[in-house]
RNA sequence: GGCCCCAUCGUAUAGCGGCCUAGUACGCCGCCCUCUCACGGCGGUAACGCGGGUUCGAAUCCCGCUGGGGUCACCA
C-alpha cells in the first residue's frame, strides 16, 4: 500500500450477497497480485444495486475476509480515496448524470416491452424464447413513446448494441469476437429510474480509472455490452478509454459444474472454521490457474507478486480439490515460526483453554503449550485437529476420556505392561523425555520382552485416550509424573 | 437452441516447433525410518480427446469433429 508506480489500476467489486466463495476470493486474489506486482493500484468497491440480494452481514463478511487473507487495499471502502463513495447505493447522482448524458447522447432509448411481450413476439416470429430482445423499440417515435407512457407504462431504458462484430483482446485468452447481432440492445436503468450493474460497472470502472477488468469467465459474455457502454462514455467524455479485459477460469467443484455457492467447499469461513491458515489457502486458490514453475507449487504472497502475470493465468476451468488444498496448507503449518504456529493454536482450542490469544493465558497453558506445539507443527493438516492432538494435555486427569477405539487397542498383556511402567517411572529420577524413554525401555522392551510397538500402545491409550496422540515420552513429561501416573493408575483399574 | 469459452496423468499444472521414450505436486500403491500418527527418504501407478493439415520435425501452429463449460433477467 505505498504509492503506486505504474498506472495499473484493478479492482475487486463483489455484490454483498451470501458469504463469501472461494471463486470469489481467488478474484480478489489475482487482482491482488496484479496490483502489487505490477505497482498498480488495487481499487476496493462494494457493488450494492440490488437492495433485494444485499446484506451488511454479507458485506461485512467480505471485509473480514480480505483482512483476515491479508488482502489489502489501495481505495475503496473503509479506507477511501479519490473516486468515493466506494459503494454504488451511495453513488445514485454520480449515475443519475450519466444516465441523463447517455439519455441527451441517444445512446439509450427507452423500452416499453414487458418481458411476457418481447417472449410472444419471438414465439410468433418463430425465435427461440431464449432469444431475448428483439430490438423492437430502436425506433420508436416520440407519438409512439407517449401513446405508452398514457397507457401508463414506465419505460427501461436498453443501450443501443453495434451493429458490427465485436472484438477485444482477452488479457488470458487472446482475441475474442461477438459476432453482429448477437448481442440484444440490453437494459441499463430499471423503470423505477434505477441503474443496473451493467450501467454501473462499467460506469464505475471508468471513473476509478481501472486499466485492466479482471474478472470471472461467467461474465465473458457481458464484455461486449460493456464495450458497447464504455464507447458511449468515451465519446461522452466520461471514459479516456476502454480498459483491457481479462477472464480468469472458473473453480469448479467435484463433478464439472461450477462449484456451486450451495456446497460447503465454497465457504471460506467453512475452511477457515476447519484450520486452514492464509497463507495455504491462499497459496492454494493461486494454483486453481496459475502456476509459479514448473516444479514448485508451495510460495508465499511475497514470492507470488513477484512472479505473478494475469497474462500467465491459464483460460481452462480449475476444480477445487480439497486434498490438494489440504496438503499445502499442512506444508505452510509446517513453515510457520514455532512461536507464530504456537500462538495460532490457541483460537482452535476453545473451552481447552482460559483465553483465545497467547498472551491471556495462564503460566501453566503457556507452558504446555510451549512444551506440545512443536510435537504436533508437522502431525497436522489443518489447525482444527488442535483439539483432538492436544486436548488431552489440558484437560484433568479425571475428565480424560479414553475413546473406544483406543481402548479396542489394548491386548492381553495391557494390564503387565501398565503395572511395570508405574513401577519404573514412579522410580525414575527425573521425569523428563530422556529418562522416561530409557525407563520405560528397559521396564517393558527389556524386562517383559515385549515389542516396542507393543509396549507403548496402552501407555498411549491411558496418558492420551486416544489411539494417535504427539510423541508418548514428551507427552508425559508435559504431564508431569503425577499426571502421567494418576492416568496409568486409572486405565489399569479398569482392566 | 443462439452466442462465447475451454481441451496434457483421477486432480492442479510444466510445456509456448526439436531439450518430451512428456516434468512437478496432490492422490493412490509398495518399501525404508519409527513408541502411535505424521514428517522425511526411495520406488511405482497414471495424460497430450479424435481426424485432417502446415513442417525435415507438433503436446506445442491451422482447420474440422467430438466432448465439457459459461451465458442468454427491470441479478450481479
Amino acid at each position: 500500500m505505498s504509492a503506486p508506480t505504474s498506472d495499473v489500476t484493478v479492482r475487486f467489486c463483489p455484490s454483498p450477497t451470501g458469504i463469501p466463495h472461494v471463486g470469489m476470493i481467488r478474484t480478489a486474489l489475482f487482482n491482488w497480485a496484479q496490483a502489487r506486482h505490477t505497482g498498480g493500484t488495487f481499487v476496493f468497491r462494494i457493488e450494492d444495486t440490488d437492495a433485494a440480494r444485499d446484506s451488511e452481514e454479507s458485506y461485512a463478511a467480505i471485509v473480514e475476509s480480505l483482512r483476515w487473507l491479508g488482502i489489502d487495499w489501495d481505495e475503496g471502502i473503509e479506507v477511501g480515496g479519490p473516486h468515493g463513495p466506494y459503494r454504488q447505493s451511495q453513488r445514485s447522482e454520480i449515475y443519475a448524470d450519466v444516465i441523463e448524458r447517455l439519455r441527451e447522447g441517444g445512446y439509450v432509448y427507452p423500452s416499453f416491452s414487458t418481458p411476457e411481450e418481447i417472449e410472444a413476439r419471438n414465439l410468433a416470429a418463430g425465435r427461440p424464447p431464449q432469444m431475448g430482445y428483439d430490438n423492437a423499440e430502436r425506433d420508436l417515435t416520440p407519438e409512439q413513446a407517449q401513446a405508452y407512457r398514457a397507457e401508463g407504462r414506465e419505460p427501461v431504458w436498453r443501450l443501443r448494441m453495434p451493429d458490427e462484430d465485436l472484438t477485444f483482446t482477452d488479457l488470458i485468452r487472446g482475441e475474442v469476437t461477438f459476432k453482429a447481432g448477437s448481442v440484444p440492445d440490453y437494459v441499463v436503468v430499471r423503470a423505477d429510474g434505477k441503474p443496473l450493474y451493467t450501467l454501473v460497472n462499467p460506469v464505475d470502472d471508468a471513473l476509478m480509472g481501472v486499466t485492466q477488468v479482471l474478472r470471472g469467465e461467467d461474465l465473458l459474455s457481458s464484455t461486449p455490452r460493456q464495450i458497447a457502454l464504455y464507447r458511449a462514455l468515451v465519446e461522452l467524455g466520461i471514459a479516456d478509454r476502454v480498459p483491457e479485459f481479462g477472464h480468469m477460469p472458473l473453480v469448479r467443484g467435484e463433478g464439472n459444474k461450477k462449484l456451486s455457492k450451495r456446497d460447503p467447499e465454497s465457504n471460506l469461513f467453512h475452511h477457515r472454521e476447519r484450520g486452514f491458515i492464509p497463507e495455504g489457502l491462499l497459496n492454494y486458490l493461486a494454483l486453481l490457474g496459475w502456476a509459479i514453475g514448473p516444479d514448485r507449487d508451495v510460495f508465499t504472497m511475497p514470492e507470488l507478486i513477484a512472479a505473478f502475470d494475469i497474462r500467465d493465468v491459464n483460460p481452462n476451468p480449475a476444480q477445487f480439490d480439497l486434498a490438494k488444498a489440504e496438503a499445502i496448507n499442512a506444508q505452510h503449518i509446517r513453515l510457520l515460526a514455532p512461536a507464530d504456529f504456537r500462538a495460532r493454536l490457541v483460537p482452535y482450542l476453545p473451552g481447552l483453554l482460559s483465553a483465545d490469544t497467547y498472551e491471556a493465558l495462564t503460566n501453566r497453558e503457556r507452558a504446555i503449550l510451549d512444551a506440545a506445539a512443536p510435537l504436533v507443527q508437522e502431525r497436522m493438516v489443518l489447525l482444527g485437529e488442535a483439539p483432538g492432538m492436544l486436548g488431552f494435555l489440558l484437560v484433568p486427569d479425571a475428565e480424560l476420556v479414553v475413546e473406544e477405539d483406543a481402548r479396542g487397542t489394548l491386548k492381553e498383556g495391557a494390564a503387565d505392561v501398565l503395572d511395570a511402567a508405574i513401577a519404573a517411572l514412579t522410580d525414575v529420577d527425573e521425569f523428563t523425555t530422556a529418562s522416561i524413554s530409557s525407563a520405560l525401555r528397559l521396564a517393558i522392551v527389556d524386562g517383559l520382552g515385549i515389542k516396542p510397538r507393543l509396549a507403548f500402545g496402552p501407555l498411549r491409550v491411558a496418558v492420551s485416550g486416544r489411539r494417535v496422540s504427539p510423541p508418548l515420552f514428551e507427552s508425559m513429561e508435559i504431564l508431569g509424573r503425577d499426571s502421567t501416573l494418576a492416568r496409568l493408575a486409572a486405565l489399569r483399574t479398569t482392566l
